[in-house]
DNA sequence: TCAATTAGTCAGAAAAACCTGACCTCAAAA
DNA sequence: TTTTGAGGTCAGGTTTTTCTGACTAATTGA
């Protein structure tokens, strides 16, 4: 993943640039994720592949990940206070359609 | 360039996916464009990514071209009515840098 | 203790995107 | 009539992305 640019769209089209972003953030945006159910929703994916995004996109500071310490132990991503602030973009984006 | 997708946001966000369009999108909001002077304003790009950039913008409807029948006779490219409909998206993309 | 589930990592291969340099067409200027 | 500029195309190679399959670690249930 590039980052410099000098086109401040393009940055932000980054953030969400690759085979399985848009779809992982759309889903984030509709709830909490984790890894196999997500793997099992995205059809034609792998696990190295959402595994990448995952982490980008928490690197990129649009998703939180969260260890869940009960019962089977497991870990979600939310998506994060700046990842919300992009809901409405990403909402007029789908309404272009 | 892939075209099908279940997701309205990822269509959207592949129109403008590539190294060279959105820059391209970028300039052509401010003006129309041709080949040779947009090549120059690109740095680091080349004929071959530009031409394919323009020639898909163009098959996706984002971007008119016209034959300049004048003078030195040349080629524009202006942005499409679809092209237009993306402009307050993709202000508010830069507005979320 | 053995197997299953969750959440990954890693190396290597395959596919997609991008770049380079040579070449082409058309029109006008020298 | 040879050169120049605009606007490309094409083959081939390099770089980036994505995929595959094997493997790991922690926890839990049988």
């Amino acid at each position: 993943m590039e980052t410099e640019s000098t086109c401040p769209a393009e940055t932000l089209l980054k953030l969400l640039s690759g085979k399985w972003k848009p779809q992982i953030f759309k889903l984030a945006v509709e709830g909490p994720l984790r890894f196999n159910s997500l793997l099992r929703q995205l059809e034609g994916s792998n696990k190295q592949s959402v595994a990448v995004a995952l982490k980008e996109l928490e690197e990129q500071g649009l998703l939180d990940k969260t260890i869940i310490k009960l019962k089977p132990l497991h870990i979600e991503y939310n998506l994060s206070e700046k990842g919300k602030t992009m809901i409405p973009v990403f909402m007029q984006l789908e309404n272009l359609a």
